[in-house]
DNA sequence: TCAAATACACTACCATGGTAGTATGTCAAT
DNA sequence: ATTGACATACTACCATGGTAGTGTATTTGA
């Protein structure tokens, strides 16, 4: 791999003059997120300190808050194993954050601001670019982007945190099937709908259709479970 | 006052068998909520550790997640302090629950579950007796409980915490305006009428009569506003 | 050969010392 | 009287050593 060639998704490295513990959880997050770490591996306080450059404490720091997330297992002075997809939980995680976007949309859509219909707007444009280009990953991106501009536009960062933490236990799912044909597409469209129940000004039309798209993980569900049996619970 | 009469709201010892962190964070938390410790007081690694007999490595720890649940504030290099109460962040907490519970609820009633409804009338029947006693502690224990067994009774056990943890922002309102004459007794009329909707599966009703009873808490914090001033944002 | 006892390697947890950064009060210079 | 430099006293943050508890391999007993 030649120098100009992007790793697929780089851990970002570390700068000493930041905090160091929110960057260790950040950095060791996405490594679960994205399958670096395999469910059921042990990680310890050490290696990672080693690895990341960083000592024990911000790593124990941020093993504690991935704990909190349900991303790992902490069993107390035995060890910290990355936790594995357990079904229940995904389907526990997607009703919290149902519940949470569907009303959040249906916010947005009361109050139908059309300069936040042009951001949403936007955010489609590029959706579909990287659709197009068939590029998950910076799909992946502007589909988390979608999702922020909804919440804080009307002012709900707690809101968007919540969401956040519980969608860890689906995004390990998602960003598997991510690369599927036509399966950015059909994010795509979803979202599209979202956007002109938001524009008309439809809170029931938005609550339905975000409803829907947010249930698509349950086909991503089942179609997982039968390709990579191993990594559930 | 002597050895029998119990302190309205004593903070749990530390035992010094179980894990520290927990522990030391549930004790904080409760003299936050309580407001033992007033907004915008400072709080200090080194003062709390001392108070409480353990090391700082704990009372860090605990810090750390009561900054996530957002009750206290802490700034880098300068010191800690107990949030203030930002009517704001109230509002969005109750936004959350209220999508959150109302959620859980409408499943609770679909699946009308004959024993769990008999557990809702028991925790329903130990609430009148608090509330006919005048026990704002007691009716608050029960309270919590009775919250929980909706949660619990659809195995929504991740729902429940998140729930927890963004209450935090709503019980120092709450706890202030529980000795109010005949809030108790308001209080359990809305249970009541939850547990009416759940009996007879009205998954509609029970959204209703749970979206009321959550609102509930605008009320209160108008009225306490004007009471003092002084602990809001 | 097999079971019980032991040693060992490992863990998370807690305690504590060091460090860089920030606020405040003191004092000198203008 | 006001401003600037400097010393001091804090802070949260990070590094690291010690400890009790847990699994596993090894040895010891028959």
């Amino acid at each position: 791999m030649g120098p100009t060639s992007r790793p697929s998704t780089s851990p970002p490295a570390i700068d000493p003059k930041l905090p160091m513990a929110p960057q260790v959880y950040g950095n060791i997050r996405q490594s679960i997120l994205h399958l670096r770490l395999m469910p059921k591996q042990a990680l310890s306080e050490k290696e990672l300190a080693l690895m990341l450059g960083v000592s024990r404490t911000p790593v124990r720091e941020a093993l504690i808050k991935l704990a909190d997330d349900g991303l790992v297992d902490i069993f107390p002075q035995r060890g910290t194993f990355v936790a594995p997809i357990r079904v229940s939980e995904v389907l526990e995680a997607q009703f919290i954050r149902e519940a949470l976007e569907v009303s959040v949309v249906a916010r947005v859509a009361e109050r139908s601001d059309p300069e936040v219909v042009a951001r949403l707007r936007e955010s489609l444009a590029r959706q579909k670019r990287a659709a197009d280009a068939g590029d998950p990953e910076g799909f992946m991106v502007e589909d988390e982007n979608f999702h922020f501009i909804l919440s804080a536009s009307v002012s709900l960062a707690r809101a968007w945190k919540v969401i956040q933490n519980v969608k860890g236990q689906l995004d390990r799912v998602r960003i598997m099937s991510l690369p599927e044909p036509g399966h950015l597409g059909e994010l795509y469209e979803q979202h599209l709908a979202i956007v002109e129940a938001i524009a008309s000004g439809s809170a029931a039309a938005a609550r339905k259709h975000m409803t829907k798209h947010l249930q698509q993980v349950f086909r991503t569900i089942d179609s997982l479970r039968k390709q990579r049996p191993d990594i559930f619970d």
